[in-house]
RNA sequence: GUGGGAGUAGCUCAGUCGGUAGAGCGUCGGAUUGUGGUUCCGAAUGUCGCGGGUUCGAUCCCCGUCUCUCACCCCA
């Protein structure tokens, strides 16, 4: 049996209702904020990736699905989408519009890791990008929308971990404190935090270590955000506007000077949010922003923010309610031609009836009315029509309540307004 | 890339101290050839993940491998 790529997986009916109309809210609120869709390749140029999520972080130098190309070429399947997007934006002069670019995306992104709870090689990603927007009020907006989203899926009760990173004026000097910090008493590090110390000095900060998560919450464990006002003031009025806007928009946050991220293109803000119920990878989505990414790809300097969302993680903790109603949604009458002498008929009726509107499933192996029915039930449907010779005769349609158990004989021209009163 | 757990019927699983397998659910047929949810009767399931080794004989023991799963690393 040739089964689905490791780490990857099938979406079956009925899900693929709930994976749609999750999709179709998030194209409803972004559109609401004026976002529009942008689509770019699944496969980019591995340099791509290389330059802006940078070549110290994990997903370039070891999760990326990389192959040459039989022109020779190195192609990579996306690791994630805003680097497209920003590539995007260069190839194509976006920057002339002379506007920011308020853009979403949905769809795959690919990494070659070990699969676990929450963790997919294939999985989708719903993101959102502002180009050319500086201020924090567009950071605000982008979290607003993003607020509205969750709350349209029925999420209560959730908030956002908010940070700001600084910029190159202030990574060194952060660097600098934690490494100074850590100096005295480096033997409570663990191998791998001796490594991220070493490679990328703000990973160590999410160490999962017990010893070193109390050395990084203690009062003297150096901050970004304390360095921000004198060393990068400009920073610092940017962090704080965000939060006075995120009040005044009643957006729920909750600062974490300990949030850093995995990319190496995030400057000032950042955020993240987790949910309870995926296990060990319990970040449901995380972004923020990036000014220095567009230009880094050879564009003119651009500001930029965006976050993404794991759409199959999204899915997991989806709130029950949302994917009950998402599934129960279409109802479809079923035709049943008893006879091979009635699947005309039935045809010709489905085709009127989906006219005015319904959803019309026709049995077509025609197998008799205990057949039909059990089909019509297994797949959900709410009524039933039976067609035999009889109602081909009179002209009539012998109606099924499944759910009742009840029948109604009704003539064919009462048909659509019989439907409608009871769908 | 590292570590733990698991692969037996469509699904959930039992089992054989080594003698080529069962249950429940589901599916199909019948009771009920123009009436489905219940009930009753009957039937079919399967290279026991794959490859190799040990053995008279392996689904069982050993080795390898693949897949699933959870965790680490890291991230959505």
């Amino acid at each position: 049996m040739i089964t689905s790529v490791k780490g990857t997986r099938d979406l079956l009916p009925p899900d693929t209702r709930v994976w749609n109309r999750v999709e179709a809210v998030a194209r409803e609120v972004f559109a609401l904020y004026g976002f529009d869709e942008i689509r770019t390749p699944v496969l980019e140029s591995t340099e791509l990736f290389v330059r802006s999520v940078g070549e110290s972080t994990d997903i370039v130098h070891k999760e990326m699905y990389t192959f040459t190309d039989r022109g020779d070429r190195s192609v990579t399947l996306r690791p994630e989408n805003t680097a497209g997007v920003a590539r995007a934006y260069v190839e194509h002069a976006m920057a002339q519009a002379g506007r920011p670019w308020k853009l979403y995306y949905i769809g795959p992104q690919f990494r070659y890791e070990r699969p676990q709870k929450g963790r997919y090689r294939e999985f989708r990603q719903i993101g959102a990008e502002v180009l050319g927007a500086a201020d924090a009020a567009a950071d605000a907006e982008l979290l607003v929308m993003l607020f509205d989203f969750l709350l349209r899926l029925g999420f209560t009760g959730v908030s956002v971990s908010l940070n700001s990173v600084g910029t190159e004026a202030t990574r060194p000097a952060f660097v600098d404190a934690i490494r100074s910090f850590f100096s005295s008493n480096e033997k409570t590090l663990g191998d791998d935090d001796r490594r991220r110390l070493a490679e990328n000095p703000l990973r160590v900060l999410d160490s999962k270590d017990p010893a070193v998560r109390q050395l990084v919450a203690s009062p003297g464990f150096p901050k970004m955000v304390d360095l921000l006002p004198t060393l990068d003031p400009a920073s610092d009025a940017h962090y704080r506007e965000l939060k006075v806007l995120l009040v005044a928009s009643n957006v729920p946050f909750k600062e974490d000077p300990l949030l850093v991220r995995g990319l190496d293109y995030y400057t000032r803000t950042v955020f993240e949010m987790t949910a309870e119920g995926l296990g060990a990878q319990n970040a449901l989505l995380g972004g923020g922003r990036y000014d220095k990414l567009v230009s880094d790809l050879g564009g003119p300097k651009t500001p930029g923010i965006g976050f993404a969302i794991g759409e199959d993680r999204l899915i997991d903790v989806l709130p029950e309610a949302f994917r009950k109603v998402t599934i129960d949604d279409v109802r479809p009458v079923t035709l049943i031609p008893l006879d091979r002498n009635d699947v005309a008929d039935a045809l010709v009726l489905a085709k009127e009836l989906r006219g005015a509107g319904f959803a019309v499933d026709v049995v077509t192996a025609a197998k008799g009315p205990g057949y039909g029915l059990k089909v019509a039930e297994r797949s959900g449907a709410a009524v039933a029509i039976l067609l035999g010779q009889k109602e081909r005769e009179e002209r009539t349609a012998n109606l099924k309540d499944l759910a009742g158990r009840t029948q109604e004989v009704i003539p064919r021209a009462g048909l659509i307004e019989a439907l409608r009163a009871r769908l």
